[in-house]
DNA sequence: AAATAAATAAAACGTTTGTTTTAAACGACC
DNA sequence: GGTCGTTTAAAACAAACGTTTTATTTATTT
């Protein structure tokens, strides 16, 4: 086992963290084997071991590293709104979904490596990766169920919350599949740009956020 | 290979469909092997390959199980919308939801089957299960489409489509990991009963379904 | 230049997997 | 009652997996 990092480390050791990252964006954490990303990245079979100790840290490595800048990223924008006055349901909206898909279109290809790697870590088969990504977002949906309790009259914490879940689950299901809207609509839907997908994202999810429904009327 | 199902076949038959349908659902695909059903269904190793000729084959025909007559109820709820004059988004977004709210309360123990099934299926790794999946909603998605551009004034039909995939994503996220608002929400948030799940979810997507955003205004 | 630590390489280990094969038991029908 | 097709049982197979171990090379430090 390493105990410092040095620059002769981190050189296979990122290859095998952009590796792994494409490969379980692709395929899935259980498809990939230790052997499919050592060979792709030039390495040894035991360099996963060496590195990371197993692959389920491996794993934990990878989504960390996606994930960490997304949602500090999320902040930062809220931040950003807290100060000026654009406090509206559209800006929140946008600052749940723009860091992502910019972290989307740094992917190599435009891939959404982002989305189906973090849809593959919500249908992961061991908790200790989903228990991860639980670990990761409490910050963050607390300060947009806060905002959104704010710029939205009438929405409680709880349905603050709900909406929260409406719009990831909206996020990330568009995004992962809209390509397959081809097939979907057997032809009848062009396939959206993204700049299209974003924008109809934005006023539905905006919509919805500043729906009124449940809340009681006094 | 049986050639025709008789009565003593369908025993054992359904016993394995019951218990892969559960576990699959709760541990996915990959993490369920054959020796785990067929000792669960008290059968023998070798009954899902005599049964079913492979494990693949086994999962599409659970899938599909769960699928079909959730579909079926769905275009039944349109046709009825057609008839009667209740065609307004909220009616549009029930019939979407209802029929899997009410898949998920026959299964037992009210655990969230079909969603779970769902998800593990969009993040299958061989894409003939999700090429199972693509073949299953063409006509839902068309019903839906039709329905969504009649009701929802400026609505075209790609952005129905779109929004289609909005609420597919909300929903499914939603009831799949609703009960993670406990822990993502820092205890902040109370464990949404399933009509009040419902009852937001409908309001939150009417409110998506004719929001008015991207339409060329004339 | 020798010694020590880090990194890579290669091979083997023990499991588990889906599938296939071979036998035995069961049930219906002439 | 014997025979044939169907269903269950048990065992074996070959392949793939994550991990560990043992050697060898490379780099750093004394």
């Amino acid at each position: 086992m390493p105990t410092i990092a040095n620059e002769a480390s981190t050189d296979t050791r990122d290859r095998l963290l952009d590796v792994a990252e494409r490969l379980f964006a692709e395929h899935g954490f259980d498809a990939v084997s230790l052997r499919a990303i050592t060979t792709d990245a030039g390495a040894n079979l035991a360099a996963v071991n060496y590195y990371f100790g197993s692959k389920e840290a491996l794993i934990e490595a990878v989504v960390a590293r996606l994930v960490e800048p997304v949602n500090r990223k999320r902040i930062e924008i809220l931040d950003g709104i807290r100060q000026e006055e654009l406090r509206d349901a559209r800006s929140i909206v946008i600052a749940f979904i723009d860091p992502v898909l910019e972290a989307a279109a740094r992917g190599v290809g435009g891939d959404n490596r982002f989305f189906k790697l973090m849809s593959r870590c919500m249908a992961a088969r061991d908790e200790r990766v989903s228990r991860l990504v639980m670990r990761q977002f409490p910050e963050v949906v607390a300060r947009f169920v806060e905002i959104i309790c704010e710029c939205c009259p009438g929405v409680s914490s709880n349905t603050a919350h709900l909406r929260l879940l409406f719009m990831a689950g909206a996020m990330a299901h568009s995004l992962f599949h809209h390509d397959k809207l081809a097939i979907l609509s057997q032809g009848r839907c062009d396939l959206p740009s993204f700049d299209v997908l974003r924008e109809e994202m934005v006023v539905f999810l905006a919509a919805g956020l500043t729906s009124r429904g449940m809340e009681v009327r006094k």
